[in-house]
DNA sequence: CTAGGGTTAG
């Protein structure tokens, strides 16, 4: 087995390999040994071999130097030709890893006819931003500004990680220096810096910047929105419903989006009342509400199991001859599942959605599937999934695999559970998320098979995904019970080691 | 640069 394959995502099966215990059924052992080598998906041939040579070379704890080094001393990279496309995807696969990125990002520059895009220089600039590395950032952001390369939407990443990691004040000294960049300060690059702020739960901030601004910088109906949002975040509708105010002030009509996001705000509020208020006065003063206004009602609506509430809401939309669109549709069958009216979801997936021109997603194909998994009507669900996989118009994610997983347990069908995760990880590609893994620990310990759960758990360590302080307890406690003792120490290292997650709730 | 799902889980 190279190592190549050892450092793919999602190669759980294989790595159980040499833990699996007597007790588990024979198939399921059979199963499992015959994972096949993994492929990113959405690569040419030619690609493809690149990238496996590319991301095989790539070590863990290597410098950028040392990445650079290997790749540039390779023979089959040497022979590659490079398109934006590749070196998009390899950055993206090294999203969390800014040395091997950097690295990539040079060696990719050194081949003979690569010019990288714009958007590579950001993605670089936002991978050193997720990564806090400020200093290396503002480096790398010099260089771009010296062949001036850089653009707003450099300036967004520099912004939006700044502020993400609670440096506002550096974000709005990004801004006072766009100058130096070569770009404006306008209303846009202002929407910019406001919108960003906002989003981080910097309103007061935003609306202090706003106003000194304001005498240099005129607002459009964008920056009005962009406070709407803000406020309703902080939860502070008041303010929400006066910046409406103020933007007719400005000469702006608030618009469908304003609205909508006044209407979000009551709905968390569980403030139904106000939101047919506001739904009427929409209807009457002509910014009538459009679809994404009535998913948030019903979505909201959902959520505190008032269904056929949510129905009523899909109703009035229809009769108010507003265009659905497949979001809508999502959410409706949805409803529709959870109310327990299958023939009407099948008939808006079958019959609605193609004639309304509606298309059809893998969260449709989801919803549907979740929705005949919970009916025990799994025949159906999986008769679903093979009609997606045929289709090629969505491919199956993660959640579409949840419902079926969880029948199979309910089933008590362990070995159908080791061919699920087979395929998803093999014809899909698909790598187990941290909710998945939380959710086969859990249900493996409670089949009794935590030799199994064990196996994930060190598997999902090894994905530097971190498990939840309550699945290392229910494990280690199952693991104590069958006398896996070191299986049990590790577990207890590892709790102590690693920064774990607090319960949701 | 402005608005929207879901989930496996008591």
């Amino acid at each position: 087995m190279s190592l190549l394959i050892q450092k793919r995502i999602g190669n759980t099966l294989l790595r159980l390999k040499p833990w699996v215990p007597t007790s588990l059924p024979t198939t399921v052992i059979k199963n499992l040994s015959t994972v096949s080598e993994q492929l990113p998906e959405a690569l040419d041939e030619s690609s493809q071999e690149i990238w496996n040579v590319i991301v095989g070379r790539v070590g863990d704890r290597d410098s950028e130097d040392e990445v650079f080094d290997r790749l540039s001393n390779d023979e089959a990279c040497n022979r590659v030709h490079l398109s934006d496309g590749l070196v998009h995807k390899l950055l993206h696969r090294f999203r969390d890893d800014w040395k091997s990125a950097l690295g990539v990002l040079k060696w990719a520059e050194s081949c003979r006819g690569h010019r990288h895009s714009n958007d590579s220089f950001d993605m670089a600039v936002d991978i050193l931003g997720k990564a806090k590395k400020w200093d290396r950032m503002k480096e790398f952001v010099e260089r771009l500004r010296g062949d001036q390369l850089v653009t707003l939407n450099t300036i967004a990443k520099i912004m939006r990680r700044f502020a993400g990691a609670g440096e506002w004040e550096e974000a709005v000294a990004i801004f006072d220096k766009l100058g130096e960049f070569g770009l404006d300060k306008n209303t846009e690059s202002m929407n910019l810096l406001l919108d960003t702020l906002c989003k981080e739960k910097r309103v007061e901030q935003a609306r202090v910047i706003l106003l000194e601004l304001k005498s240099h910088i005129t607002p459009n109906a964008h920056t009005f929105n962009i406070f709407i949002h803000g406020w309703c975040k902080a939860n502070r509708v008041e303010e929400a419903l006066w910046t409406i105010q103020e933007m007719k002030g400005h000469g702006f009509r608030p618009c469908v989006i304003s609205y909508t996001t006044i209407i979000r705000c009551y709905c968390q509020q569980s403030e139904f009342v106000k939101v047919y208020e506001m739904l009427s006065e929409m209807e009457a003063n002509g910014s009538p509400p459009n679809s994404i206004t009535y998913t948030t009602i019903m979505a909201s609506l959902n959520a505190q199991k008032e269904f056929e509430e949510a129905l009523r809401v899909a109703t009035r939309m229809k009769r108010s001859g507003c265009q659905p669109d497949t979001l809508f549709y999502n959410c409706l069958i949805h409803t529709l599942a959870r109310a327990g009216r299958l023939e009407e979801a099948e008939r808006v997936f079958r019959v609605e959605m193609p004639e309304l021109g509606a298309s059809i997603n893998t969260s449709t194909y989801n919803s549907m599937i979740a929705m005949y998994c919970h009916h025990d009507e799994e025949h159906k669900a999986i008769e679903l999934l093979k009609e997606m996989e045929s289709s090629k118009l969505c491919n199956p994610d993660v959640h579409t695999y949840h419902p079926l997983l969880k029948s199979c347990f309910k089933r008590g069908d362990v070995v159908e559970v080791g061919k699920l995760l087979k395929e998803m990880v093999t014809k899909h590609h698909l790598s187990l998320d941290e909710s998945t893994y939380t959710f086969l620990i859990q249900r493996l310990c409670r089949a009794n098979i935590c030799e199994w759960a064990y196996c994930l758990f060190e598997e999902m360590i090894s994905q530097d995904i971190t498990p939840r302080h309550r699945t290392c307890l229910l494990l280690l406690e199952e693991v104590k019970k069958k006398n896996m003792h070191e299986s049990a120490e590790r577990i207890e290292h590892i709790m102590k080691t690693v920064k774990l997650t607090a319960p949701v709730k």
